[in-house]
DNA sequence: TGCACTCATGATGTATACACTTTGCACACA
DNA sequence: TGTGTGCAAAGTGTATACATCATGAGTGCA
């Protein structure tokens, strides 16, 4: 299973962007990846372009391509806008699901579950992205798609430190969350719309809270300051 | 205000797509386009990439570009999707629009009554889908402009044909839905949420009425069958 | 007549040279 | 010293030649 290196290039570069290795923000400079990837700048073009349409990257006339920002009014918007997309695009996943689907999702899962297992970061992030989206192709909806994906894009930057296993605290909310996989999994190959927006619900607010723990993290000790600070 | 020959290219395919110029589905031979914009064959195929991330064309691997189908499958999903997606951006719309934002809008209304009164019918179409899509703009919500615009395309196409002046008892809905554009302003300028949603999904209702009557038209008078029909 | 294979034709995909735009540094001048 | 101008370097935009692939007409064989 070769693929060509137009596709290769097109994958490391969303695989990269997903994993925070090129950081938000970044300029991303033809010749360099052009280089990098084996292809010409023309295929580089048009793989910056497709990226650039799916919301992994801003093009900017006469000044290059950058990898898509994440600030806190992106931030800000990706919270109001997910528990929409997800609970809607997971109620009609279960509606529309196929056999097919369902046995792809358990594969994702199983390779999600064997992250976690192995304290692989990278790879929990990347499967549990690739999890949500075929939730999303399940759901045969289109239009939801494209800001489903525009999501999981910021989902899976946002979440991506957390699944570090230098954050111990962390490891049960993962093994949660691989759970609450396992409950979806059933719930809509059940059909059953309600449990599957309940369900979809709660794994968002895990999340949540794990993200927001993160941009607001617990303060520092106040004994610190009181013993050595200033009046 | 000379635009460049790409982007003129841009704006012209878009503005054929969405008056059925081109109907759905039809092939996009790169060399015709090329030739017919003057521009060669690299910029025109950026330009069919972009087209592509906005979901107005679909490409395959050395098969080209297609204008995107509306086939019952697509409008189906059409019909089910645009009141969530619609009624969130209408309610974000009113909370962070800008004075600016509200003014363009009044210029893109005024342009769709005086479309209406000289009854040009591509005009409708085209300052109705701007309308909306300012109204997205308003929302400040990239997630769900994906949607929209996705959803504004087959709008667009799906009214053009009601925007004709062909159809004398569409005349009616035309003058009540550029009224209901009148209200939208007003309470999206009061920042009434509660207004707004209303407001869109009565408009909404409006439009879908519309489009489901040309799809499922009125039946032929029965009394021809009876007077000459088979037993 | 029906089917499969071949090859010509026309389309899309890629590489590359060249044109244009941006940007930062150096230098002159106030 | 501060500011503005001009130039050089680097990066992006476009045209075009060539490579590759899809398609269909034509031919040979069963």
């Amino acid at each position: 299973m070769v693929q060509s290196p137009k596709q290769n290039c097109f994958d490391g570069l969303k695989q990269r962007i997903l994993s925070m290795d090129i950081s938000p923000g970044s300029n991303l400079e033809e010749a360099a990846l052009s280089d990098r990837y084996g292809i010409s700048r023309t295929p580089l073009r048009e793989v910056l372009q497709r990226l650039a349409g799916d919301g992994y990257v801003t093009l900017s006339e006469n000044r290059g391509a950058k990898v898509a920002s994440m600030d806190l009014a992106t931030m800000r918007v990706f919270f109001q806008t997910a528990p929409l997309i997800y609970s809607s695009v997971a109620r009609l996943a279960a509606e529309n699901r196929t056999a097919t689907q369902i046995e792809q999702l358990r594969v994702v899962q199983a390779l999600f579950a064997k992250a976690v297992a192995a304290g692989d970061a990278e790879a929990m992030a990347l499967k549990n992205h690739r999890f949500h989206e075929l939730i999303g192709e399940m759901a045969h909806n289109a239009y939801l798609m494209a800001s489903l994906k525009r999501l999981l894009i910021d989902h899976t930057r946002l979440g991506h430190m957390f699944y570090r296993p230098s954050a111990p605290a962390e490891s049960v909310a993962i093994l949660k969350a691989s759970q609450q996989h396992e409950a979806m999994i059933s719930a809509i190959e059940a059909r059953e719309t309600g449990v599957i927006t309940d369900l979809t619900l709660q794994h968002w607010d895990l999340s949540r809270d794990r993200m927001e723990r993160f941009v607001r993290p617990d303060p520092l000790p106040l004994d610190i300051v009181e013993n050595g600070g200033v009046a």
